[in-house]
DNA sequence: CCAAAAGTGTAATGTATGCTACACTTTGTT
DNA sequence: AACAAAGTGTAGCATACATTACACTTTTGG
């Protein structure tokens, strides 16, 4: 019987700890090799404790997968809780959310997030990545949208369409780099701002009001 | 021993029948289900003839996989061999480049290759991968590297770097659909259009020449 | 202080996998 | 015709995996 909200699992002092050294031994196979490359058994080598006290906490092996995910992806995506990045610079605006949204997409844990999400899909009918994808990329996005929104009404810029527009800055930025990411190469700081200006230059006067 | 260019498996009529109904059937298996997902003996079962002829053939699990894998990759971006969509009406490039571009990454077939390139990248150092990389996207990518070059020798517009306008382009086109077509989701083709219609204005306006 | 629950350790179960072995039949070449 | 190579079918090997079972010790709450 897996844990679940109405028959929640009690803890001892020891086995919280188990708990959190199991979720973090998990974190990093996970991440590591992707789920089914993963083995329950060598979690519990390695973080101690039994395999009996993992069935009781988290079910089973994506019982324990959907807790390390969902922390994770919580974790990642963060920053953008901050609406004080905003002004009505624009150019400064966008450089500084794009600066952050570079670094975290392509960190080697957001690589390997990615890397999860695309990969098991048919675990459960693809629930958790959808989970996932409105926690993470789909916040960032609306974030920037609401921004774009707002200077599209003070008539300062003109869209078709404010939501895909912030989707397609977000590409500009990042879409470039990840295959590249994931593939191990370092990629150059230098790069990133490349992309980052450009996308910015290319950005503010593709949409610019021309009165 | 697996067979190589120096130590080719000779086939019979029927060997070479069996081997095109196993790449076939293997092709079906390996983007359905992914590599470590994928049964050989299932492979077998379904293609007809025995596991040994699978081995003689292609060597191991691997050799079958890259056989299929080549062959499916370049199938897949042929149609950028086509130089006859360029012209001087930068739009008019832009729109067919792009539709051609969004119904191949897009496709079944396109995604699935993708999820492949994504997941499996620790099968042979990702070697594999990269081979793909430099077939498919990477030729797309220069073909319209080249072309906004031409047009930025031709004063006609300004970028700090074209090859990465390319990519930039793609992305913006493609980027925003490549998750929702991977879990599944059905893309309307009108978003498609929007998408194209958007970043080629943002596109064309943003580099335009300011003389 | 004492039952009940939680944690431990190890072993076992069942299943699926990639791959090999082998005895046999079919095919191609000289 | 005959000989070697290629194809077939089945059976089996070795291994790895998730999950369960069980006998035992530790912790917790009344």
């Amino acid at each position: 019987m897996p844990p679940t909200a109405s028959s929640p699992v009690l803890l001892t002092k020891r086995g919280l700890a188990r708990q959190q050294k199991l979720l973090e031994v998990a974190e990093r196979a996970f991440l590591q090799n992707g789920y089914a490359a993963t083995s329950v058994n060598e979690i519990v080598r390695q973080a101690g404790g039994s395999l009996g006290t993992l069935y009781r906490q988290f079910g089973n092996k994506l019982g324990l997968f959907e807790a390390v995910f969902k922390k994770k992806s919580q974790e990642i995506f963060a920053p953008f809780d901050d609406d004080a990045l905003w002004s009505d610079d624009m150019a400064k605006s966008l450089y500084t959310f794009g600066h952050t949204l570079q670094h975290i997409a392509l960190s080697a844990d957001g690589v390997a997030i990615y890397r999860l999400v695309v990969s098991e899909n048919n675990l459960d009918q693809g629930e958790i990545q959808k989970i996932f994808y409105r926690h993470g990329p789909q916040t960032a996005i609306r974030v920037l949208a609401r921004y774009l929104e707002k200077q599209m009404k003070a008539q300062r810029i003109e869209l078709l369409n404010a939501e895909l527009a912030a989707q397609q800055f977000l590409e500009m930025i990042k879409g470039p780099f990840v295959l590249r990411a994931l593939f191990g190469e370092s990629l150059a700081e230098q790069e990133l701002e490349t992309a980052l200006n450009q996308a910015i230059m290319l950005f503010l006067k593709g949409c610019e009001k021309t009165v």
